[in-house]
DNA sequence: ACCGGCGCTGGAAGCGCTTTCAATCGACGT
DNA sequence: ACGTCGATTGAAAGCGCTTCCAGCGCCGGT
């Protein structure tokens, strides 16, 4: 078995090989009679093409590689479930890099040793070619010019999180994303400045001390949140900019003592498969479904190289649960006769 | 770019090709000068050679694929990322198939098509070849004759959840787990037996209506749970086989009003990242160790396909949190002269 | 000085498939 | 009945690399 090659095929529908690969691959100029002969004589024999010598002969792979940044997170895995599922639909396989770094990512674009000659186009999850290139490639998370994308809008998402804190009365309001510096068009970037402008709309700041870096990651939150909550002052809101880290956040405000909601109102971003385990409201993206419509956008792209590039959206949801609430009521006396200095908070009900 | 074939490289070291080809890989019989020449040819011209070329012409792809049934669990995405690593750093591309059922699994290495033509080897994370290959392939997860695999001891490790909820007093216990009739060869039929084997040893036996399939997702955990709560009696403690269903135990045992770890002790299975955040009691295993010993194992199988199959064992350990606790005291009064009928309880301190 | 070997090289034959390009065969038009 | 055109089909030339095999100097041995 795996031995059998074109010219068996040839042999036993008594044609050329030639004509073979004509019939096989459904190309025209092949009579029904002839056709079927040939697709009986291939089956007979189970014969599969050898992929490798198409792809020498053709210079097609029916493979596309898919570039993760971090692979563990739990949206990378939905994303790469979600494209796995329509590629290997399309007769497409999936090739898997991590380009953690942007050295890998570099590498994998630049050199044409691996990426050009094994597959026929890329899907790049959260990052984008640091070097226009031309080659096949679509985006998911990011956007970038001149290629497809599936996205959800992030600053529309972002502002539906500050917007949902502000109607809860929150205006001491902390966020936990990545570094503040970030490109401000990256995923990451529109998310927060999406949060941060709406924020402004209703005349509220996040001063630095409560922007923090949690990395993404569940103790990254984890001390993100613990850091925030050991100041002086604390926000009585906070978004984490994904469920991994509002997890972390969960945590430390309880190790802190501080109660969410009644204290401290959480929101997160994902709506991760164990969100509604902890009551966690967040803003729901399907990352399953970004993966899924980056996967079209590419086979589409292969199929018809002449396809201009596209941008689906994904939509966004606002998944209200229990981890937040209204604003704890607090009346701020100006004593205007006392010792001259500024005020002094009472707590109310 | 991309362009430069090593006729190119030939022509510009003044060699032919066949020595040029010897000397890019190392082989032997090329005079030290020689190589150099044809080293800094090729460096200078950055020569890549076609890997589909080198894979018709001598059946190496430096390509292995990974099966993997559900790639959106934590897990799996931990063994995959965990492979990837040691396969790039060894210079293997990684190919994900996801085999969700046996027909794609059969799929999958029954024919040759694809697998065998593609890629050099295997890596199959928590599942086998429903019929015997001599393809080289390694487990991870699942145990299998005649080939190398990456495993726990997950009999081991049940019974270490088992002895665990035993030493707090538990004698009520239930089972979140999968199908109850799977295989008990296979991975989470050893988790299972384990567990129940020590329980047994213990003196318990878990009744069928407290051992329930969770199917290994959040969800299936909480319904498990939910309905576990639901009937007339109920455990005192429950160990769910993935952390997932823990997750999902713990928000049902919370809208029940069961109090964990006062009134139900529960303990998971992974050390999810996420598990700390919540207090989950847990047997820890480290996939990520997995996919790389798996990876490990195959790439040594490549490099010489004479090497017997080994098995490599990660360790496991028991977590402890909060969410496991003593059994609340209840004494039980065999009321012999009262009316009749049995006992009745009293819960105490 | 002659011969068997050994180390290094180049020539050339594929690996299995795609793709011109030319040849073949009817059918059609006049 | 003859030339023509289109639909089919086959022969053959690669695609870029590996590898078998033969050729060639140059060594030590006799």
């Amino acid at each position: 078995m795996g031995r059998v090659t074109i010219d068996d095929v040839a042999r036993r529908a008594r044609v050329s090989v030639a004509t073979v690969s004509r019939a096989l691959r459904g190309l025209p100029n092949v009579s029904p009679h002839t056709r079927e002969r040939v697709l009986t004589a291939a089956r007979e024999l189970d014969y599969h093409p050898d992929p490798n010598a198409s792809r020498l002969a053709a210079g097609k792979t029916r493979t596309v590689a898919m570039a993760v940044p971090s692979p563990s997170l739990w949206y990378s895995g939905q994303v790469v479930a979600g494209a796995e599922a329509v590629l290997s639909a399309s007769g497409y396989d999936l090739m898997l890099f991590v380009v953690a770094d942007a050295a890998s990512r570099r590498r994998l674009l630049a050199g044409p040793d691996r990426l050009g000659k094994r597959v026929d186009g890329l899907i790049m999850v959260d990052c984008a070619p640091d070097v226009p290139t031309d080659f096949p490639l679509v985006t998911v998370g990011a956007e970038i010019d001149g290629h497809s994308c599936a996205v959800i809008d992030n600053r529309a998402a972002g502002a539906m999180a500050a917007r949902h804190l502000l109607e809860l009365g929150h205006r001491e309001i902390g966020l936990i994303g990545g570094d503040p510096d970030v490109d401000p068009a990256s995923t990451q970037g529109l998310r927060r400045t999406g949060f941060l402008d709406a924020l402004v709309q209703g005349g509220v700041s996040v001063p630095r001390r409560w922007d923090r870096d949690g990395g993404f990651s569940v103790v990254g939150g984890y001390e993100a949140m613990a850091e925030m909550l050991a100041g002086s002052d604390r926000p009585t809101a906070v978004f984490a900019m994904s469920d991994d880290m509002a997890f972390g956040a969960l945590r430390a405000a309880a190790e802190a003592g501080v109660s969410v909601p009644d204290e401290l109102s959480l929101i997160g971003f994902d709506d991760h498969a164990i969100a509604f385990t902890v009551g966690l409201t967040t803003v729901r993206q399907d990352p399953e479904a970004l993966g899924a419509g980056g996967a079209h956008l590419l086979v589409e792209l292969l199929e018809d190289p002449a396809t201009p590039p596209r941008r689906v959206e994904e939509p966004t949801e606002l998944v209200p649960r229990e981890s937040t609430a209204p604003r704890p009521r607090k009346m701020t006396l100006h004593l205007a006769e006392d010792r001259g200095a500024g005020e002094s908070r009472v707590e109310g009900v």
